[in-house]
DNA sequence: AACTGAAACAACCGCACAAAG
DNA sequence: CCTTTGTGCGGTTGTTTCAGT
């Protein structure tokens, strides 16, 4: 699929985009980042949204800061596995491979700091305790360089997105599936094709509206965005009102246009 | 109150892999 | 088969926030 060469945002992302992505994402699942992109209208690549949403955006996404617990798993699993971030993260519910990966940097800096503290220290007295605080994680240190960082085998066993075989993965939100979406329908009609079932736009609005099944409302939802979703989230918003708050936008949903123009 | 450095967070980039055509 | 495209991962960099002086 050629992309056109229009003009790609980049930068930080504006509330009205993370809104936007939401709600596309529940539309066609977190799958076809790409289609996703274009039909929403964001000027972002496929790759950047999906990053957005992994990182930002995925209500199961836990916020703040580590545990001492998950703290000393990061420490215990990077020893044992290296920089498998992804991998790692799938041990910790919540925490995507970036936020892993942040904060093994300033850990790494952190223990780099203590160390040549506690050289000095040596040097100067040979008297131990170095008070080091967070040294929960002491001494299962270890850079980068000395777990190297083990090929990615044929990576199937990474292939960690998707998770272990038949497994989930995390960040799926389980969005409505659509293994063999159509694109846009050729016949510029108004379906879509969901496994071995077409739904029309109104099906697709009707599933909408599942605010009782909506896996959403259920879950504790930590993003930003999801407290600006007025009440109730955006997808579990009556037909009417969502159209009505895609009519606030300054620029409607471009979904419309894409699907009907 | 202003400044500075460190820590935390967010996003981009390049590469590798798999699936589809 | 080969090429193209989409996706995921790890590394890196830029920006914001916080704490200490």
């Amino acid at each position: 699929m050629k992309m056109e060469k229009e003009e790609v945002r980049k930068g930080p992302w504006i509330e009205q985009e993370d809104v936007q992505l939401v709600f596309y994402v529940n539309l066609f699942g977190d799958r076809r980042w790409d289609f996703v992109a274009k039909v929403s209208g964001l000027k972002r690549s496929g790759k950047s949204c999906r990053l957005r949403w992994v990182n930002y955006l995925h209500p199961d996404l836990k916020r703040g800061k580590m545990t001492p617990n998950e703290e000393r798993l990061v420490v215990e699993l990077q020893s044992k596995w290296g920089n498998r971030w992804s991998k790692i993260a799938q041990k910790l519910p919540g925490r995507t491979d970036n936020e892993i990966k942040n904060y093994w940097r300033t850990h790494m800096r952190k223990k780099a700091q203590e160390r040549k503290k506690t050289k000095k220290n040596k040097k100067v007295s040979s008297s131990p305790s170095s008070s080091s605080t967070s040294s929960s994680s002491s001494s299962s240190f270890s850079n980068s360089s000395s777990t190297p960082n083990s090929p990615r085998p044929g990576d199937s066993a990474s292939a960690p997105a998707t998770g272990i075989e038949g497994e989930r993965s995390f960040y799926d939100t389980g969005g409505v599936e659509l293994p063999t979406l159509g694109e846009k329908n050729k016949t510029g009609g108004l379906e879509v094709e969901v496994g071995n079932k077409v739904y029309s736009m109104d099906d697709l609005w009707k599933e909408f509206e599942f605010s009782e099944n909506c896996p959403l409302t259920s879950q504790t939802v930590a993003s930003p965005i999801w407290d600006y979703c007025p009440t109730d989230s955006l997808w579990c918003m009556s037909e009417e009102e969502s159209k009505m708050l895609m009519m606030q936008q300054q620029q409607p949903f471009p979904f419309y246009n894409y699907m009907i123009g």
